[in-house]
RNA sequence: GGGGCCGUGGGUUAGCUUGGUAUACUAGGGCGUUCGGGACGCCUUGACUCCGGUUCAAAUCCGGGCGGCCCCA
């Protein structure tokens, strides 16, 4: 590592991503990077976190066609218009130019909504809950950066149709619950913030953000879920017959969310030395460096490989480092790709019966008794989860300042009064070159006055430069 | 949306102004000695972003594409 990620965290994340083999950017599309093996297996413990959590509330995985017509995307209007400079167009199959055109889905509701509307048919069906991980496509403008701004998005979406604007509104409070289960376990704090309205996703009634903290003083999006009310019902006739013989339109909802949690990871957790992972994604928990003297070899290995065994046995992921190279040079390597724990076994550790281990997210060390160490390990992994989110927490909560005035913005998050016009909050953000993030989903208590018009508002946002 | 900078082995780079055999470090492969914080010796593989133009001759000059980075809106 070269970079400090304090003096200048731009290249900084750009050489981790990349040197801790998270990503490949050298395919040769802008904005579509290969998922090299080791950030593909934090990517997949993430994706399993997500089906564990929506499997258990009901949700069922589906998965739809990747080309959606033109003529059911142009279905709701104000969603075509949001996504029409984005979506790359399918015009040509073989040799012939297609009647209707064919888009990649930038995502699925005009893909899954006709088909919802052929599935429902009665109050029975509902509520209908079910979630896809996909790829969808987006042809960013801006310039892309690994997993942060990516033209091939890897997508969880879940879609629900409900009989009614409270029963959505309740599937939006199981969402909150999900989220913070997924949360936990990546260390991330957030903030759910109710989306302005000129803000809010094309279509939707409206949109709270997930925003988390990064270390430059932006903000990052990690995803959004969404109230659709009948907005999406109503143009692709999704229609239920109630108790009573009405025919009556689904109120829906969504929750997505995208491989920007690892870049969130990276970002947040992260330290000059490298990566440093949340032991519930990190592919390696726990790296055993064999720690080699004149004539021993064969004797360490075989500890070592003991060693495994017993972690393994324990639900542990751990691995030996057997290659040639000198401890050193693997102490740097295994910082560099992130993995919390190092387990050092030399003659010394032998023969005292222990187990030297080293933290990588604080430089502690120290030594477990080899006899119960998969315990200490098991319970040590769970200490280095729980530092690391009360960490970050305290990292983005310490950041939120609160100002009265337009006047010596600081480089952090912003808390501040509004009015609730459009044109305030449009004054605002081009004063101060911020994007407003929107109003806490749970209410604060609040007594102010706008930043722009100075009047008199207990509403508050929060607002800051976005990555 | 507007402007600027840049593409040389896998990575980082010298050479480009003034056209003529492409430099170093690192990584990779082999052998040996090593191993409690980036080891060493010997041998070895590997590159001028692409297309077109100017020229006896292009990494170098010109035009365009693709790709990367930065700044402003």
């Amino acid at each position: 590592m070269h970079m400090k990620k304090e003096e200048n965290f731009s290249e900084w994340y750009n050489e981790i991503v990349e040197q801790a083999g998270l990503t490949d950017k050298r395919y040769p599309v802008k904005g579509m990077n290969v998922w090299p093996a080791y950030g593909w297996k934090v990517m997949r413990h993430i994706d399993t976190f997500i089906r564990e959590e929506l499997d258990a509330t009901g949700h069922d995985e589906v998965c739809f066609p990747l080309l959606i017509p033109e003529t059911e995307f142009k279905k709701e209007k104000d969603h075509i218009k949001g996504f029409d400079a984005e979506v790359y167009w399918v015009t040509h199959a073989g040799l012939n130019e297609l009647d209707i055109r064919l888009l990649l889905r930038p995502t699925s509701e005009t893909a899954m909504y006709p088909m919802f509307s052929l599935w429902i048919r009665s109050h029975g069906d509902l509520p209908l809950k079910v979630y896809q991980l996909v790829n969808t496509f987006r042809y960013e403008t801006k310039q892309t950066r690994s997993f942060i701004r990516v033209r091939e998005i890897h997508f969880f979406e879940s879609h629900t149709c409900h009989e009614s604007e409270s029963d959505a509104q309740g599937q939006i409070e199981e969402d909150f619950v999900i989220l913070e289960n997924i949360m936990k376990r990546l260390a991330l704090p957030y903030l759910l913030l109710c989306r302005t309205e000129w803000d809010k996703f094309p279509g939707a009634y409206y949109t709270v953000g997930i925003d988390t903290y990064m270390p430059s003083g932006r903000s990052l999006q990690l995803g959004s879920i969404h109230h659709y009310r009948e907005n999406f019902s109503r143009p692709f006739d999704i229609k239920y017959e109630d108790v009573e013989g009405n025919q009556k339109y689904v109120h829906q909802t969504t929750f997505g969310m995208s491989e920007r949690l690892i870049g969130a990871v990276v970002g947040v957790h992260g330290d000059d030395k490298g990566l440093v992972l949340p032991p519930d994604i990190a592919p390696i928990q726990a790296i055993i460096v064999p720690i080699i003297a004149k004539g021993n070899l064969e004797e360490i290995l075989e500890s070592a490989r003991h060693l495994a065994d017993d972690l393994k046995a324990a639900g542990i992921r751990v691995q030996v480092d057997d290659s040639d190279e000198r401890p050193g040079a693997k102490f740097y390597k295994w910082e560099l790709k992130g993995v919390p724990l190092r387990l050092e076994l030399g003659g010394r550790d032998i023969a005292n019966e222990v187990v030297s281990y080293a933290r990588r997210d604080i430089s502690e060390k120290g030594t477990f008794s080899r006899k119960n160490v998969a315990e200490s390990v098991s319970t040590l992994l769970a200490v280095i989860s729980d530092d690391m989110r009360d960490k970050a927490r305290e990292r983005m909560d310490s950041s939120i300042t609160t100002i009265d005035s337009l006047d010596n913005i600081p480089e952090k998050w912003l808390r501040f009064g509004w009015c609730g016009t459009e044109e305030c909050g449009k004054e605002i953000e081009e004063a101060a070159d911020i994007k407003i993030l929107g109003s806490p989903y749970d209410k604060e208590e609040f007594d102010g006055k706008c930043l722009a018009c100075g009047k008199d508002t207990n509403i508050v946002v929060y607002a800051a430069r976005a990555m």
